[in-house]
DNA sequence: ATATCATATTGACAGTTATCAATATGCACT
DNA sequence: AGTGCATATTGATAACTGTCAATATGATAT
């Protein structure tokens, strides 16, 4: 349990650098309002649509959407050929208590 | 002001940045309770508090304070020869708010 | 099966970052 | 002036990042 402290503050880290590009704060915007092509907005947002509304190449888009994804600001969820994109508000939460109480 | 988002998503980036570092979020964690040399602990921490108690060289800490200066999270003041550190809770309160009301 | 669409992965490249050793700056006290 | 101390800057290097073009994967519909 010595290391406990250590590793959180990794974790930390991982989760700002996923918030450190101004891209991906734009994608997290664009989560709060999904604005998409599907009706069903519970969904959030499917990668299409970020990257018709960001002007970034495919790859691109699909890269950031891993490091958020994997930072676990962000989940994600297959839905036919389709990729969900919704924000995890838990974990934005828990990371702006951070700051407000430890770090 | 058509830009003014636009900019206010770049200076945020900035400051996240300034965050994705465990090094830095150890920084700002010693200043919240800053253990130093001196006595008068509003003053904060100066860098040779800061340099002993992180495994680091000098000009590398010389290196984070300055990013986390140009960030605006810390603010600096010389007396003498030393120089002193203080977190910006204001900048840090603001961060925290983005987090969970924009971004 | 195969053609199509949505997304992911790979490879490449320019730009940035964290780190240290060496050196410079600037202050304080003889 | 000169010595010593605290911090900053420079230069170098290895590692990482954001981006795109090309290609691969995987699901759907014909």
């Amino acid at each position: 349990m010595a290391t406990k402290t250590i590793s959180g503050i990794d974790a930390a880290s991982v989760r700002f650098k996923a918030l450190a590009d101004p891209n991906r704060l734009r994608i997290l915007a664009m989560l709060k309002n999904p604005a998409c092509c599907a009706l069903d907005l519970d969904k959030g947002m499917c990668a299409c649509d970020i990257e018709s509304q960001l002007k970034l190449s495919q790859p691109t888009i699909s890269h950031h959407m891993r490091i958020l994804r994997e930072s676990g600001l962000v989940e994600a969820e297959k839905i036919g050929p389709w990729m969900w994109y919704r924000r995890n508000e838990k974990a934005l939460r828990e990371l702006a208590d951070l700051i407000n109480q430890r770090v």
